[in-house]
DNA sequence: GTCTATACTGAGATAGAC
DNA sequence: GTCTATCTCAGTATAGAC
């Protein structure tokens, strides 16, 4: 059979995305390596784009579920009140942690793929539901916020995340840390989320 | 006199890549726009790495000198003691905000090459000193964070701060309301730096 | 020293044969 | 379904006019 043909097109094309990132990895070098025709892959997946788009897609579905039951379970145990602020990013970040002990390289991929800046639609396509339901229950355990200081301040969080996820330097021992380095990103997060609001930014942004 | 050739590419790849990014951004549609021949970009700076190199150059010297200064005026005014966090951040994101007030698309195109990913040696040469600097000082204010602690919380600042430069929601009136966003980033992060560190993370990150 | 004209290589994309 | 051949456009490099 050949459908492992856009098996091996996508296994290929997840690997150089991680070593190299999407930009960098050219498709003549996928099909190369995978051992496939170019133009099979503009008949499996079509231009490009579409081809990050399925390797992200076989990916992120799992890590999105896993948030999903986190919160789930987050709310129940809070009963009537919201789980607190640092319950919930635990329940947005600890998959993406999870995921990385499994295969480093698929999140380094993702944060590099945020990092090129090609994600406007990708974003919203793979992260829309699980970032609003993210945000909806971070305003909940944080009442005192205006939805726009909250907002910015989610804004604030992607950043760090996604620049947290690239990191090339994987310092320290045992190499493939990515638990320790979640886990002091929760501690900043949670502190900044958790300041006073500013009263009156001197611009007067409404 | 022709050397007015290189000034209009400068500014017609300073205004293409605020639009565009960086990589989007053709030398073709650069020299279309400046009317200008191709060689002439290859003569006057050789690739097209060497370009924006020469735009950021241009513009990140006197963002740079102010925040020098205000280091000085604020280790100064401390006296002996160390300059509180606020006051060692708010050296290093104002001149920024300074600066997009005077030219917006500036401060857009530094974030949005932040996120093109492209800046392994451009990051290095444009901010090395002043970088080195600000963590010093931040080092000096926040005495009680191991040094792991307190790069791993520049790291969060740096994806912060990128993804605050870039973001294209200028939400809000009036439109380029550049400060209040710093005003709004700068609490958020002294909260996170005052953070107590974490005592022992799972993994054991040395 | 400054620029024009032109060519070279490799990228993504597509039409059409098999 | 698959692959060959080809198209356009990117960045880069060179030769030579002024």
């Amino acid at each position: 059979m050949k459908t492992d043909t856009k098996h091996r097109i996508l296994d290929t094309a997840e690997r150089l995305f991680a070593e190299q990132g999407y930009a960098a990895t050219s498709l003549r070098q996928i099909i190369a390596e995978a051992n496939v025709n170019l133009a099979a892959v503009h008949y499996h997946f079509g231009p490009k784009e579409k081809v990050l788009d399925a390797v992200i897609q076989r990916k992120v579905g799992p890590v999105n579920e896993a948030r999903m039951a986190l919160f789930d379970r987050a709310e129940a145990e809070a009963g009537h009140g919201s789980p607190p602020v640092e319950r919930v990013l635990r329940a947005f970040l600890s998959p993406m942690s999870e995921a990385a002990d499994h295969n480093p390289q698929f999140v380094r991929m993702m944060g590099r793929i945020y990092a090129d800046g090609l994600l406007p639609e990708i974003k919203q396509r793979h992260f829309g539901t699980v970032w609003a339901r993210f945000v909806k229950a971070m305003h909940a355990a944080l009442p005192d916020l205006s939805e726009r200081e909250l907002l910015w301040r989610m804004h604030f969080l992607q950043g760090a995340m996604a620049h947290t996820m690239c990191a090339t330097p994987m310092l320290g021992n045992p190499p493939a840390d990515f638990g320790s380095r979640i886990e002091r990103l929760l501690v900043f997060l949670a502190a900044g989320f958790r300041a006073p609001a500013i009263k009156a930014a001197k611009g007067g942004e409404r």
